[in-house]
Formats: structure tokens, sequence, C-alpha cells
DNA sequence: CTGAAAGCGCTTACAG
DNA sequence: CTGAAAGCGCTTACAG
């Protein structure tokens, strides 16, 4: 049988309220007592029991993690690493967690307040959802603290982490401009997903700020697919080839340009430079090596959290949150080709 | 508020106790009231507080996911393949699933029973243990059914799931044969670990059924580790000039080894054939792509969540479970260069 | 077929 | 500084 609060009680000879107060950290306990209960419960291998605890208490914080279409991100390890991040901050503030993975169909089944309700939720850290979720829409109308990563909300109790997708973009954007490109399309991702729009946005203000002009069909959709990708960025190119380089709203698609590129018989970076965006692990042992915007997922996981936990203790909190980005350089951009 | 099992029975017109016998499926309930009951409760979003019914129930069932040193993986998805199993698993047979996330010095401060005891755990998966991790000694010593992945235990309480890897490297190797390689060497992971042992057995077994003299020295150790591999199988090379293939105990270390074999001016396959072992993603994006032992983590973790299921429900289940590989096939095998 | 009541392992005012 | 007791949201024999 399991050790309860109970036995160590018994064992210290204490009444169980003493041994739960030492265990929920109070202060008006006498030296003595406390050490003698902790040494006893170390002994006995005792913890408080979660669910015991976060019924009986009113304050027990616990966090889930909300992931949106998990199985479809075998490629790269962000789900992965934003789970170690919200995991990180809530372990270090002894916060319980709880993960839960989710998809549209099963948004349609088990509601977002039948789950909170469930694990007795007091503050979620959702990401992969659409603003065409179910679950989008639950969140907007709930109370409960959440915070979205790479999606915007206007609610007090909802807070938006991300980088700053259009700073990024305009940065990856001019880098290509100083290498000397003056045609430089962009591979975008799904239309309806802020973090496209953003990209969209900050590789616009690169070219107007180096007073380039923007054709519209300069830029397409591939709906963050690399097979999609490929096909995309071939007719792209092969419709504008005076094109010189590519930029990518994500390294899978990045990819499939880069196979749509050398399927053409040109090269990379000498015919076409190509920047991708999330630096995933894959970007390093690519031939050539991809260029990209990395962005930090765990950071960005940890800092939910840390956003939650404020909303949640009522604390003011950033209504949007950036994290830092960076440009990795890799082979992937070279100068623009002469006569382009 | 959130909504409980009181809000629902006051709605309802019956008590508590009718309204959680329909949600535990009992069949002694009149039709009509059952569907009265299960119609008002998803009108107010209500699903029974998972922690109140495991605190009440003795016979809920939660299955943790212990993954160890998860950090240290960020370069495959493995470890996100195995949740990922064991959290479908879990879902479709409403287990409570709990993750955790340990490492050596975590075990140290939090013994395996007490982290039972504060989740009211009543089995466990476990992956990415050691043989001299303080948990495996306590899991040894514990009655708690736990399935272990990639690891031996004999006892009655423990089953193991990983792929049959004597039987996996026998095929790998015997391929190397087959494509006319007579010395090949073996960049092999950690000593200690169980899949290390179990693959260089499968290694000898197949140079010994196509007779073919075993050399000691052949065999080298890199710890899993992509950047010891690079050394390692430089030297191995150096020093053993008549080998034309490598057969590595992981993709990573391959990987180091296809970088060793290109800093030393040579080529794949043409001078040296590679064999990895685990098939992660990258190997698809390698140049030349990498041929490896296949194994479904996903799969893994399914049948390990299901195995300790039996275990918790003393069924019949097996000591060693042996989930299919494969040999997938891509450009890192030649056949072997003449005159050697 | 359904209800009243004890009990799961805790926390926390309330007393002293 | 410490204990007795109510209560958190459930489940489940026990009655009827």
């Amino acid at each position: 049988m399991r050790v309860t609060i109970k036995d160590v009680a018994k064992e210290a000879g204490v009444s169980i309220a003493t041994v739960s107060r030492v265990f929920n950290g109070y202060t008006d306990i006498s030296e003595a007592t406390k050490n003698r209960i902790m040494k006893i419960a170390k002994e006995m291998d005792y913890l408080p029991n979660a669910a015991a605890r976060s019924l009986a208490s009113k304050t027990q914080v616990t966090i889930a993690l909300i992931l949106n279409d998990f199985e479809m991100n075998r490629k790269n390890t962000m789900a992965m690493e934003v789970l170690s991040g919200v995991y990180a901050y809530t372990e270090e503030h002894q916060i319980e967690f709880v993960f839960f993975a989710t998809s549209r169909i099963k948004q349609g089944s088990k509601s977002f307040r039948e789950f909170c309700n469930e694990k007795a939720i007091t503050g979620a850290v959702v990401q992969g959802l659409k603003v065409n979720d179910p679950y989008y829409k639950e969140i907007l109308e709930s109370q409960l603290p959440v915070a979205l990563i790479d999606m915007w909300a206007d609610k007090e109790s909802i807070c938006s982490i991300s980088i700053d997708n259009v700073k990024a973009s305009t940065e990856a954007v001019d880098y290509l401009i100083t290498q000397g490109h003056r045609h430089i399309g962009m591979i975008n991702g799904r239309r309806e997903a802020a973090v496209s729009i953003d990209r969209e946005t900050g590789y616009v203000n690169a070219l107007k700020k180096n007073n380039l002009p923007l054709m519209e069909y300069y830029v397409q959709y591939a709906n963050f697919n690399e097979k999609i990708a490929v096909e995309i960025a071939r007719d792209l190119l092969l419709s504008q080839p005076q094109l010189t380089a590519l930029f990518c709203a994500s390294d899978l698609m990045a990819i499939g340009a880069m196979k749509a590129v050398s399927e053409m018989g040109l090269s990379i970076p000498e015919d076409i430079s190509i920047v991708g965006f999330d630096d995933i692990i894959l970007n390093d042992y690519l031939t050539p090596k991809l260029s990209s915007v990395s962005q930090n997922m765990e950071k960005i996981g940890y800092e939910a959290a840390k956003n939650v936990y404020k909303l949640i203790k009522k604390e003011p909190a950033e209504r949007q949150v950036y994290i830092e980005h960076g440009l990795i350089i890799r082979e992937s951009v070279g100068p623009a080709r002469v006569g382009s």
C-alpha cells in the first residue's frame, strides 16, 4: 500500500495537520518537529498525493500544455522543445503539469471546458492551434488564463508568445538584399496562419525599406508543407526566371524549395539563394546547409508557462511577449548571380 | 466556478450517486435517466474531475511515462514518438496519463517511490534509463508494473519492449556481406547499454554465419555520440585500411562516421559503405542518404503502455516483447571496392 | 433502478 | 506551536 500523510503522522507522533503544514511550508512550526517530520517522510518515501492536494486546496495551480496536431510534427522537434520548456518552468515552480494532445477531431468530442474541468486546469499553454479550430473560439469565450504560442488574441486573460515574426523576416530578407539580391520570392505558409501574415509583412517591409518593387506574384503559399513547396517553388522559378533568391516561411518548405531547385538542374546558392525559418536540426545536415531564422522553442515554452502563471496569480502580464530570435547563416545564401 | 457532479445531479433531479454511475458505465440504470443525465452533462460541459475520481476509486489506473535524459535528445524525435505511442494507448483506454522527465541528478532528489506516491501511479513506461541509474535499482526492488524500453530486467512485474536488436543487427551486417564486404567495422554505443551488447552480438552472428573472421579491434565504442564517432571512425579507418564498411549502432554515430570518411577524402559508398541504426528523420536528408535499421518508436511506446496495462490487470504478459523492425536501404551502401 | 453515507488523502480556518 | 473537524469531488458497498 502507498504511504500516506497518516502513516507519516503516526510515525512522527503528530497530527496529520502538522505534517501537512510542514509540507506546505508553514513557518509557525517548531524547527525540531519540522526536521523530524521531514526526516521521517524522506525515510518512508512520502510525498503528498497530488490528486488529494489539488482537491483539498483551493490554491493548487495546474498548468496544461495543449498540443494541437502533435502527430503531424514528426520532422521537427519543436513540439518537444515547447514541452521541455513548459515542463521545466512548472517543475521549478512546483506547479502541477498535465499534457494533452488534441486534434481538430478530438476538439469536437471533448470541449476545452470539459478538459479543464476534468483535469482541474488553472491555466494552459496552447500550441499548434489555428484560428478556425473550435478551441480557439472556446478559449476566447473562457476566462481561463491561456498562453497562446504563435497566435494572437485580444483578451485580458490571454497572452501571446512568439518571436517578433515581422522583425525576424525583415532581417532575413534584408540579409538577402545585402547579398545583392533584387528579385526575391517568398514561399509562405498557410494564408490564415498568424505567423504567415507577420512573415509576409516582414518581407514587404524589407523590400520597401530598400526601395525594391513589390511584385504580388512573388509571394506564393505552400501550406507549410514540404511536398507542396516543391511544386510551388518550381512553378514560381519557372514563371519568374529573374528571381535569384527565395525566402521561405518554414524550413520544411525551404527544403521543398531546395529540392525543386536541384530538380531544375540549378544549384544553391550559385543560381538561387534560400533562407528558411525555424532553424530545425535538419538544416545543419543538408547539402548545402540551410540558413534560417532561429527561434528558441524551449524558451518560448518556458516563457509561455511563466506568463500563464502570472495571469493565474493576477499579476500584470504583457499581452504580447516577444522572444529573441536569430539569423543563422550557413551555406544556402550567396551573392546574387550576375546579369539578374 | 467549475461544474461538479452536484451541479449535474441537481439539474437532473437525481442523486450524485446516479450521475456517478452513468459516468462509470453501470448498466443497471434506466435508459431514460441515463440519457437525460448524459445530455445535461454535455450541455454543462461536465466531465468528472480526474483527481477526485482517482482518489475515490480504488481501481483508477494511472500510467506514467518516465523519460530519462529527455533534454539530451534534441537530434532525434524518438522521445516524442514514444510519448505519442504511450499517450495514444492511454487515451484509447481512458487511462490517466502523467508525464515525468527525469535525469541522473533528479533521480537523486526524488525517488521512484516518492514519484509514484505523489502521482498515484499504477504503472510506468520508462525510457532512456541506464543500468547504473538509481531508478533502475528502485524499479527492480519495487512491485510496481513497469515496461522498460530497450532494457532488460528479470522480474515478473517488469516487461521489456524493444525490437530484436540481435536479429536486426544480423540482418544489417548480412546485407553488407551480400554487397561483397568482407572487412566490416562496427561503431558501437556505450559498452554497458543493453542495446549495444545485443547489436554487437548480431554483428558477430552475421560474421560467423558467413564464415568471416572476427577481428576484435574491428569493434569500437563511441558512446552514441556523434562527435566521438567522428574520431573513433577516423582512427579505425586509418589503422584498418582494409575496412570497406562500417556498421553503426546509431544513426547519430553513423553521421559522425560519414563526416570522418569525407574528412579523409574518401567517398560513400564508393570507398566506405555505412549502415546506421534507428532510422531517424535526418537520414533521408543526408548526402548520401543513410541506410539504417528502422524501429517504430511510436509502436514501441504503444506496446509498452499496453503491456504495463496487462501487468496492472494481472493478465499474462510476456517478459520480453519484440516489435518488428526494418532495414531501410538508401544510398550509403554500395558494393565493396575491389582489391580489398 | 436509486439514494444516503462512508471514505479516498489531503488543506485550512478555527480553537486553544 | 498544534490538533479536531469540515470539506474538496468523487466512488461504491449497503439498503431498499
